[in-house]
DNA sequence: GTAGCTTTCGGTAACGTTCCCGATAACGTT
DNA sequence: AACGTTATCGGGAACGTTACCGAAAGCTAC
């Protein structure tokens, strides 16, 4: 037995598809007794309007199209749970793609994502995103989009993201401040805006203290764990008192990577990431990390597009919304006379 | 502009709906000459077929729902990458759906993916699901289920799990064998079927290596981190020298409370995990784990899904696939004279 | 030269739903 | 008594696509 339909309701009845489908909105022009048996019927027969029938006749779908880089990521999973939860709560489903880094994919999940008739996009680029021209494509067709985190400003949309500048700026500050005067800075590759700003953070910090911002300390990885430690060891020879990773992989890759050199955290280097891992403090050592609000970013993201899609908000009014990032000061960045006490 | 439809070429071309639609099929019944400039007017304006209609006309959408219990654990979004891969290449897309280990949100979601005609559904038991009714209506509806991980023998599909009882007996086993002799076993509430298997090789360890079997060494934790200290501080009321943690969160969890109430890993309790955290080994102290293959898990139980859905393998067809698993030991679980060596 | 076949195309219904336009009564108004 | 109003319902089209049925034109074959 399939699902039943209003057809099927309207025979039985002995009515027409029309009175029913107007029964079951409650329409005034309904008598209330044929409007009881529609609905009465429908209920013991579990009728469930389809939506597929209903994005083809009103070409929206209630469907919010998610793009993220990884799912495998707690970052963008706790991105999503925010997504999820308001979404949920305002009648919308989320249908989750994943750009694997891949320019390539994120054209095609894109494209998916339209012809599905998603009502609005929440996009983070893929690491390999340097050109938005496929998402400004959409926008001037009217499709309500927010980028989150990896956002650009070549795409005059809503961004929401952690505050980046503010956050790189007070990790960079806590190295300096503890003694570290040789900060490297490992982060991913630079078109993606998130980079940036997370580089201008660093390097604001090294200016307020008269630093020299050092070319060689900085250093663009590839995504995946595996990548990280080639990068590390090529820094090690800049001879680098500190370790400033700008992401999740980054920082932990960076981690493993210094302790398979065996060296020594924090008495040598000092670790800090840019991160969202929940086991931080069970790392060894525990990990300081500048933690970024990552089921808030997913619930604003979620909200503003949610108002653009039901027009609460004007279209084509670009902004970026900065969510505070919080710094969390674990073992890996103590200064070295420190270390006993903590 | 709105995407281009078959109306649009036709009356373009002045040709009928059917005529170009045959014509974009590569039907053989087309006169080349008009096939070639149907085709060529489609790439030209970039025509894509409405995914929506065809899930209309054909009562079919392509689309696999998958529903876990959390996205944000590293388990499940492996295990979704594995789905997702098998997916992509065979044509299907993969709507994700979160359970959050609520049955009700299970009924829900499970309502949604039917409505919007998913193909087929591939699901992972929430925490609080024990009548799996609402499964057993729609298998017999034809539509095609498979489970993974959190499987029921109430139901009469084809499952793809780890191999939980091998897993826990050699996890178990290696405990026993380093010498510990009162092993703790923290596992997850026992309607799913994983907590029986993992706890029954347990158990057959227990029994091979004549240990007795002791009831106030088990318990069940619900999910989330917090829960898992106060059932930790009441197990260790009853002395046990090692733990035996039956998942991911309670592994974790479980170490944090260890380290939170000092207890010495693993010169006083030794500890090894259920798990398939990449960070394991970055932990203090690096735990031992036996490790799911979520992503094959993931998948096989795509691919069988997809057989099932094509017709390639006959429905109602129950059976149980065990991926195996693979220990990795590490420091949280050596015998205690061996530590120095690590 | 007529029957039958092939080639090539058009028309229409159908999937489930809503909305617009009527239509039919019963009723009230003047 | 003629007309307008209200309450209640049905019919049809439309969303984009495909499948079935048919139909015209040209051809072959007897």
């Amino acid at each position: 037995m399939d699902a039943i339909t209003i057809k099927d309701i309207a025979r039985a009845l002995n009515l027409s598809t029309s009175t029913v489908s107007r029964a079951l909105r409650d329409s005034y022009e309904i008598n209330p007794e044929t409007k009881r048996l529609v609905v009465e019927y429908a209920a013991r027969f579990n009728y469930r309007p389809n939506p597929i029938a209903l994005s083809l006749k009103e070409n929206r779908s209630r469907v919010i199209g998610v793009i993220v880089p990884q799912i495998a990521n707690n970052y963008f999973s706790q991105v999503i749970n925010g997504i999820d939860a308001v979404s949920y709560s305002r009648g919308y489903q989320v249908i989750i793609f994943q750009s694997h880094e891949s320019y390539e994919r994120e054209l095609l999940t894109v494209q998916q994502a339209v012809a599905r008739k998603a009502d609005g996009l929440l996009i983070s680029l893929s690491g390999s995103t340097s050109d938005v021209s496929h998402l400004r494509d959409l926008q001037e067709r009217k499709l309500p989009i927010v980028l989150f985190d990896r956002v650009s400003k070549d795409l005059d949309s809503l961004c929401v993201t952690a505050d980046n500048f503010t956050g790189a700026f007070a990790a960079t500050e806590h190295l300096i401040q503890s003694g570290r005067r040789r900060i490297a800075h490992l982060t991913i590759p630079s078109y993606i805006s998130i980079t940036q700003e997370r580089l201008a953070g660093y390097r604001a910090a090294l200016e307020k203290y008269g630093l020299p911002y050092d070319e060689n300390l900085i250093r663009y990885s590839e995504f995946g764990q595996n990548n990280v430690e080639p990068v590390v060891n090529d820094l090690l020879d800049q001879s680098p008192d500190a370790f400033f990773a700008a992401g999740d992989r980054l920082a932990l890759g960076c981690l493993a990577a210094l302790k398979k050199r065996n060296v020594a955290i924090p008495e040598a280097v000092s670790l800090i990431g840019f991160t969202n891992t929940p086991v931080a403090d069970l790392l060894a050592p525990p990990m300081s990390t500048v933690e970024q609000p990552a089921l808030e970013i997913g619930q604003v993201a979620a909200e503003q597009l949610i108002d653009l899609i039901e027009g609460k908000r004007k279209l084509a009014q670009p902004g970026m919304i900065r969510i505070p990032t919080r710094m969390i000061v674990r073992e890996s960045s103590q200064p070295v006379g420190n270390i006993l006490q903590v």
